[in-house]
RNA sequence: CGGGGUGUAGCGUAGCCCGGUUAGCGCGCCUGCUUUGGGAGCAGGAGGUCGCAAGUUCGAAUCUUGCCACCCCGACCA
């Protein structure tokens, strides 16, 4: 044994990097600030992708990819996004190294600097939008439903795996429309595809509202989020769609000739999730044992790991174990049979365990005997023997069960974890003890959200949609309120 | 960039205050035998520029100075 798992409570900081190590997602790499994704954590990814890509698909979008160097010039041309990114920007400035004068490694070749600097994308609205100006002239071109899947690099002062890393892999959408409502639609269409997602695939309940001013994306008009919460009380931005009004459009010179003939300004909408969702789902499911995953989003769904004190068991164990494999497969289940010889049981128990494998299945001399299995399923940890004939049927339910269960377990935690606070003192106390989502007043300024977070480090998550109409007072200047906005301490 | 901390084998660490044999231990790794239904046991073995550089000293992992790297807490942020 290495070491064991720090716990949540303990450490929870250490219990995610632990998660992180031990079930070989990720590591950091020779670049700071910059992650290593492993197979194992890429895998993840891919599966992600791929549930996304496919509701692009079908609510008509298609993909494209443009540079990752944007010149300089072009962050000039829209005031706040510039504004927004300015201070997490890389660089390039040279397009050439020559040998050192003193011979020993490379140098910078001072004579190749670039007449115009290259930003490596922090986002991509800039080269879109000066890309978009080409495509458009009649409302016949419109709409452009057009997505990426690519990196970007936001220069951060402090990074952790997967939350927040200078290089991050993610999807930005970027589309044009001929009208305000239709790229409003859009913008709410997109948001809904993030919440189905994190909910049925991911298992991780969310709230969806609207951004403050101050958490506003930079350039847009509005922004709408989907809001988790994870385990330590803490909130993550799990995605955003974003409504960019005529600001990109105006900046980037994109007009078209409408139906009437007049020539009109295009209306924009980005929206975008990443790498980050993997560590949302870390924080979200995971236990003292390691990772737990969705069965949707599992690498691998079923492991079955033989068990045998001889080669002539061995033998038989993974005859036996070859035709289950194949029996689950063709129902279209991912199933890793472990048979090497390298490792026992135990072993394998918890490395599966680590990688937050969902359906886990013995098998040995006694089972093929009794033509018998053990099922264990890693949300309960749950072992049970059920006969070998109903296998394909019960580990079909199960990890329906699992998937179900694990959204049930994280919404309950978040309905445990979200109060109201209706004074300051209240609201400090919450934020301070208990963390979780704070339903409370505000005044709808970003001063006071501003004077909020430098006393309480919380901030507005969102205004939910579905919060009615609340006439009170703000909780920090007693100022009228038309309704509660979400606040907690975030990622 | 501010405040704190840590650098010793692949990983985790003891030793440092109070300088003195061959730098110790656990995990992992290699070999052999016994094992295998929840991280196996025994025996043997390999593996170290003690972060880097300079200084003090007969002698430095240990003391001094400088540098570097990483971690945590802030500021920044998906």
């Amino acid at each position: 044994m290495d070491k064991d798992f720090s716990t949540r409570e303990e450490n929870y900081s250490k219990w995610y990097n632990d998660i992180v190590q031990r079930a070989e997602l990720a590591e950091n790499s020779a670049v700071r600030g910059c992650m290593v994704i492993k197979p194992y954590g890429y895998a993840i990814w891919e599966k992600m992708q791929a549930a996304l890509d496919k509701m692009f698909k079908d609510t008509g979008h298609s993909n494209a990819y443009f540079p990752l160097f944007i010149p300089k010039s072009f962050f000039s041309k829209e005031a706040d996004h510039v504004e927004g990114f300015a201070k997490e920007c890389a660089i390039v400035t040279h397009y050439r190294l020559k040998n050192a004068p003193d011979g020993k490694g490379v140098v910078v070749d001072d004579s190749a600097r670039l007449e115009e600097e290259l930003i490596i994308r922090p986002t991509s609205e800039t080269i879109i939008w000066d890309t978009y100006r080409n495509w458009v002239q009649s409302y016949r071109d419109l709409p452009i439903l057009v997505n990426q899947w690519a990196n970007v690099v936001r220069w951060e002062m402090r990074t952790r795996m997967f939350l927040r890393t200078a290089e991050f892999l993610w999807q930005e959408g970027h589309t044009a429309h001929a009208t305000e409502q239709e790229a409003l639609e859009e913008t709410y269409r997109m948001l809904d595809v993030y919440a189905d997602f994190a909910e049925n695939f991911m298992a991780i309940p969310v709230l969806k509202g609207i951004k403050s001013e101050n958490e506003r994306f930079a350039g847009a008009v509005e922004t709408f989020c989907i809001e988790a919460l994870m385990q330590d009380g803490k909130a993550l931005q799990a995605g955003t769609s974003h409504f960019l009004g005529q600001n990109f459009a105006r900046a980037f010179d994109v007009k078209f000739a409408s139906k009437e003939g007049k020539l009109e300004y295009v209306w924009a909408t980005s929206w975008g999730v990443s790498t980050r969702l993997v560590g949302a789902l870390i924080m979200a499911h995971s236990d003292d044992h390691g990772l737990v995953l969705p069965p949707k989003l599992a690498p691998i769904q079923v492991v079955i790991v033989p068990i045998y004190k001889n080669t002539e068991q061995y033998n038989l164990v993974c005859e036996h174990a070859r035709k289950i494999k194949a029996s689950l497969e063709q129902k279209g289940l991912l199933v890793k049979l472990d048979d090497r010889d390298t490792h026992k049981p135990g072993w394998k128990f918890n490395e599966y365990e680590f990688k937050g494998v969902p359906v886990r299945i013995a098998l040995g001399p006694r089972d093929v005997e009794n033509k018998t299995l053990e099922i264990a399923r890693r949300d309960t940890l749950e072992k049970n023997i059920i006969p070998a004939d109903q296998l394909v049927p019960h580990v079909e339910a199960l990890l329906d069960t699992i998937q179900k269960n694990l959204f049930q377990r994280a919404l309950k935690f978040r309905e445990e974890n979200t109060r109201r606070a209706d004074n300051w003192d209240e609201f400090v106390q919450l934020i301070e003890e208990k963390g979780g989502f704070v339903l409370a007043h505000w005044d709808g300024t970003a001063e006071t959200e501003e004077k909020i977070k430098e006393a309480t480090k919380a901030t507005i998550r969102c205004i939910p949609f579905d919060t009615g109409k609340e006439p009170g007072r703000c909780v920090f200047t007693g100022k009228p309120s038309q309704g509660r906005a979400v606040f907690a301490r975030a990622y």
